[in-house]
DNA sequence: CCCCAGGCGGTTG
DNA sequence: CAACCGCCTGGG
């Protein structure tokens, strides 16, 4: 490995679980390496993170506060989980998610992946992606050879959908496509984005072809860090359904409703909960 | 062959 | 409003 990698301490297990947070949907870019670490491709750096002895380590060419921002350890996860009173089933979900972070990614990638992953499973989700970095993304040299960033909208603007073919995104091509152009045409603002209240930014999100509530949900939470956000996919409507009171209200779980949303989906996932 | 998969958008009643 | 259906693609 080139010598300006480094390798450093992050945060223990019990604060951050790598394989639970790399592994819940909310990223598409980590992936299991048969060691048991992971490699993912965040902003424009590559990187392996592994735990080891109770603790997290991170090797990148990054430095350290970049990657205290991503897994977001500026948070104290475990004093907002103590306090949801949402009952018997959420505390099973807390406890069996304990160590999920939400990441701070990059807001274009993560509005690009979830228009990508209507209907469609994570293992298509990823290939697609993947795809779509190597077709356009900018090509560096990394820890294990070559890795491509995500595209940049003005990569993806200049392209008519067919462009697009060898990537397989079906008919989510061209939301791809306009969406790039809003972006270089000034209409899609991220920094705005972030400066709006949540429901401002989920709205005008939604304005964008492709982008329904749940897409501007998951770009809200996973891109916008607005952690009050509450996708709702098939996975919560189930758990909403069998668990939770008729008249339960995601709101009422307050400004850290998406970090919820998160540990209902991961423990019904898991449980195969239906 | 069928059906479904972590939606959206347009149409219909 | 709700209910339906087509959409690209791939996997079971």
């Amino acid at each position: 490995m080139p010598g300006d990698y480094k390798t450093f301490r992050l945060a223990s297990e019990a604060e951050l679980n790598i394989a639970k947070t790399l592994d819940c949907g909310q990223c598409f870019r980590w992936n299991r390496t048969e060691s048991g670490a992971w490699f993912g491709v965040a902003g424009e750096y590559d990187a392996l993170a592994e735990a080891e002895g109770g603790e997290v380590y991170i090797t990148s060419r990054a430095p350290e506060d970049f990657w205290r921002g991503y897994f977001d350890m500026s948070l104290d996860y475990a004093a907002i989980s103590r306090g949801h009173g949402a009952g018997d089933y959420m505390a099973d979900c807390v406890s069996f998610g304990a160590g999920i972070r939400i990441l701070n990614q990059d807001p274009w990638e993560t509005l690009c992946s979830f228009i990508i992953s209507q209907c469609n499973n994570i293992t298509r989700i990823k290939g697609i992606v993947e795809r779509l970095c190597a077709l356009c993304g900018e090509k560096r040299q990394g820890m294990a050879g070559e890795y491509h960033l995500f595209p940049a909208p003005s990569a993806l603007a200049p392209l008519e959908p067919e462009a697009l073919a060898p990537i397989r995104a079906g008919y989510r091509a061209p939301y791809l496509i306009h969406a790039a152009r809003e972006f270089c045409e000034g209409r899609l603002d991220f920094s705005a984005l972030k400066a709006m209240d949540f429901d401002s930014a989920k709205k005008q999100l939604k304005t964008l072809p492709g982008v329904g509530d749940k897409v501007a949900d998951c770009a809200v939470l996973f891109g916008l860090h607005k952690l009050e956000a509450f996708p709702v996919d098939v996975w919560i409507r189930r758990a909403l359904n069998q668990h939770f009171p008729p008249d339960f209200d995601p709101k009422s779980l307050g400004e850290y409703a998406g970090l919820f949303q998160q540990y209902i989906y991961y423990y019904a996932r898991w449980h195969g909960d239906d």
